[in-house]
DNA sequence: CTGAAAGCGCTTACAG
DNA sequence: CTGAAAGCGCTTACAG
């Protein structure tokens, strides 16, 4: 006789939980393997003592049961939780969404899952809140993406705190298992080899603060690949900005107002060369027909703005992907540091506002 | 003599843990205080049932201490854990992370932390993903924006499993305790009035998908409004979008192409109205000038397109909080239902991308 | 290769 | 108003 639909689904003899209701727990297991819960608790964690139909026996229960360990008792045990923490400062939100979807990627399946915490880097309380976080949670591990992935300080309070942690950054700065470096060096150099391509020769440069890495790196990778063409980067034509859309702006104005104008701009983040178009405009003149612009992020606005701005893309998503990739190595008897992850390579993606100088 | 800094930090003498190093547990403060962990207990959970001096003494220790109770033995215990989830499904970077910030603003100081669950609403494994997620991490609670939020399939998984939940949405769609709705009709229906102001006649409405409510009601609300000035609007410009740029830029050729084309187009969304803007612009029409487009949303890219677009903008960070405090209300023996929120009001941010007609 | 005991740091259920 | 015992669902440390 055919088993009708539950019409009262709490009162159920479906095997999932010996007591009707109740998740199946490491205890069921152990009763219907006819096994201790020690060796379950062999089996869950991968151990390799246990004889083959043993295992063979505890799997065949744990299917039956729908069994899944309870993270939370496991991580009270092992004194530490199945918690990921994304720990950033980053402002713009395409980047941050890319590289929580990065991670969550890689944690699928995994049972870790992220928690995300967005900080202020200039935040008096900023450590204090940090160690606050990571203690209280005892996380499994922490990714950081710049500028955070910069701070010292907080690398620090990691290691007294013996957190495991991946940093990203467009340059090496620890070792090669906790580090996913990002080749803007090779990003800036391709925007530079376009534009000497089209035979710009004056060519300005909208560098970002000081004191971010990507800033030095771009424009070191940028200056030297022009130098590479025979196309020497005028110290003039080179202008810092703050990463945002008004710092573009305002430099966009300074090297448009100047007495023998660059007819290529390229600008170190996306929020700049919109910022640069807009000064352009604001000055009467024509795009892309009196000037180019190159930007470096490739946001979504990259695309919809008009005329259609050439980017340099970073595969941001891959960079969060291949962080968790490296924080998850250990558990799965893998060397983070000699994982077979593919090169960060950024391209550029070629679109309306970059033509031949005239 | 004043102490000097420690040379050797893990063997500390600072009073943070009984046996240095390790954190300081329900036990130290309950020998401290001399008390039983039950009644430190009582004073963590803030029970009436604990005399004013008692619960000075334990209050002290703790303080003394520094004793942060640990979130996974008490979620153990609890049977509930203390990560509340944003389950989601909005494509846009810059709403996702408006409304994590908010979410994070009121989980700020609660103890609790904030897993974000990205997810695909066309899946054939959502449910099951989305229960095995709230099963196993035993959630304190859910938060869902549109249009997770309508999926009645998952607010269905979600009063089985026992689990809180909070849903943001454009219609009342559930009690008030567990709704935060936002006023998208009556956003839209400043945009009507603001064009009916400037005189425009024939305006064109680029609708979303018609299974969003969010379609539906800012639909509403503009063309409600619209008849109240006396300007009705013409079926024949009314089309039904993605909510994507490029179904922007297809409507826009759509309406423009028109023998007796608007003047004004609204789109129900900021995407949809760079995709319009470029359509016209492939028309070879001048903006402002030969049209007006007004969007909902209020993106970054809003104010850097050309000419800067005019938008509706909802309060996105203080939609994620308000959603938040309703879900810990009942922590604070308040009513979720009744808790002293201010109504989420739209505004109508004028740029420079509608003008009167001509 | 397997298991019985003790413990992770809290709370519930029960007494008093 | 307060506490001793048992338990949440796992793992570690120790035996065998």
């Amino acid at each position: 006789m055919a088993k009708h639909d539950n019409e009262e689904p709490w009162v159920t003899d479906d095997p999932r939980g010996a007591k009707s209701g109740k998740r199946a727990t490491i205890n069921d297991v152990a009763r219907v393997a006819r096994v201790s819960k020690k060796t379950v608790s062999r089996v869950i964690n991968q151990s390799p003592f246990v004889k083959g139909d043993t295992r063979e026996r505890v799997e065949k229960a744990i299917a039956e049961l729908g069994f899944t360990p309870d993270p939370q008792a496991r991580g009270l045990a092992f004194r530490r939780s199945f918690l990921v923490g994304l720990i950033y400062d980053n402002p713009s939100p395409t980047y941050v969404v890319n590289m929580q979807q990065g991670v969550l990627d890689a944690l699928k399946g995994s049972g870790l899952e992220l928690v995300v915490h967005p900080c202020n880097r200039n935040s008096e309380t900023l450590i204090d809140d940090i160690r606050g976080f990571i203690e209280r949670q005892r996380l499994f591990g922490v990714i950081m993406p710049p500028s955070m992935s910069e701070d010292e300080r907080v690398i620090a309070l990691l290691r007294e705190l013996d957190c495991p942690y991946v940093r990203i950054a467009s340059v090496s700065l620890d070792e090669p298992g906790s580090m996913v470096v990002t080749n803007d060096h090779l990003g800036a150099a391709e925007a530079a080899r376009r534009l000497a391509d089209l035979g710009h020769t004056r060519i300005g440069l909208v560098r970002g603060p000081a004191l971010f890495r990507s800033s030095t790196v771009r424009g070191g990778g940028f200056r030297e690949a022009l130098a590479e063409r025979g196309v020497p980067l005028n110290p003039d034509y080179e202008i810092e900005g703050a990463y945002t859309f008004e710092s573009g702006v305002e430099a966009g104005h300074a090297l448009l107002s100047m007495p023998n104008p660059p007819t290529a701009i390229f600008t170190l983040n996306d929020d700049m060369a919109i910022g640069v178009m807009q000064a352009a405009r604001e000055r009467g003149l024509e795009l892309p027909r009196d000037l180019s612009v190159v930007g470096f992020d490739d946001l979504p606005m990259a695309s919809r703005v008009w005329p259609n701005l050439t980017s340099v893309r970073l595969p941001i998503r891959d960079m969060g992907r291949m962080a968790a990739e490296k924080l998850l190595a250990p558990m799965r008897g893998l060397d983070p540091a000699k994982l077979d992850q593919p090169e960060v390579r950024p391209s550029l993606v070629v679109r309306k506002s970059d033509i031949p100088a005239t």
